[in-house]
DNA sequence: TGACCAGATCGACAACTTTCGATATATTTA
DNA sequence: TAAATATATCGAAAGTTGTCGATCTGGTCA
């Protein structure tokens, strides 16, 4: 999937796309969305349009910091690798940063993604 | 699918489903989501989860009133069939409201809906 | 090294989505 | 009433997604 991106950013591409995740996604109410500012906007919000997804994210942001992946599954009604693959996609969206701590994998919500999510959506200001 | 809230909201509840579309859901960063509501919050997402409902919505929103529907099968190059569907998903999630002028159907953001997206999607304040 | 454990990946299945052509419905106009 | 037209609905095909059991990978500790 990053494939796409990489092409497009050219030559330095690796770099932006590990270090501006969320860099990619367009404003609902930028002036002109073209099909692929859509697109790119689209998977952001299609990260958080499953139930699972939007649980893992509250659960992250009331935790305040680095949640383990092993502390979900419970909470969550999940089995392992469904939650793994739930948290897969959150990062892959560039919602979540993941950070290896012995043998457990923790997740935190990422600053400059939830800054981004709600630029996205914020509407109000362009329409109404 | 109003089905479930029908029940939930109990006798007066076609008035409140009516008037109140997203009402349901519940912020991202809300205390402690139970099931009920994450889901309710994924389906909003889930219908901006699409590039041709992004740029509905981009449309609608820039255009800075109600917009027929005739005007976006060129635009978004899907066929009329696929709009009318797409336009049905954003207007069930409570985003849109639809009025009839003669034969042409007009489609328009919802304020509230427009409101209650940007602060289901803040998470700036709960949580880093 | 070997046993153990957390998490990621694989493979498969069921359910849901997107899309369009064909058709039905509803509104205007002759 | 009949013809024309805009939109909604239907039915089907192709693709995507969520889920889990089984397995692989990688780190820890004896």
């Amino acid at each position: 999937m990053p494939s796409e991106r990489m092409k497009e950013l050219g030559g330095a591409g690796l770099m932006a796309v590990l270090e501006t995740p969320v860099a990619c996604c367009a404003p609902l109410g930028a002036p002109a969305l073209d099909q692929e500012e859509a697109l790119a906007t689209a998977e952001l919000f299609k990260a958080l349009g499953d139930p699972a997804r939007v649980r893992i994210v509250n659960v992250l942001a009331t935790a305040g910091g680095p949640v383990c992946a092993c502390d979900l599954y419970e909470p969550l009604g999940l089995s392992q690798p469904t939650v793994s693959h739930h948290l897969k996609k959150l990062t892959d969206a560039g919602l979540l940063g993941r950070e290896q701590r012995g043998k457990w994998a923790y997740f935190s919500l990422k600053r400059d993604a939830v800054e981004k999510l709600a630029v996205v959506a914020d509407l109000k200001g362009v329409c109404c």
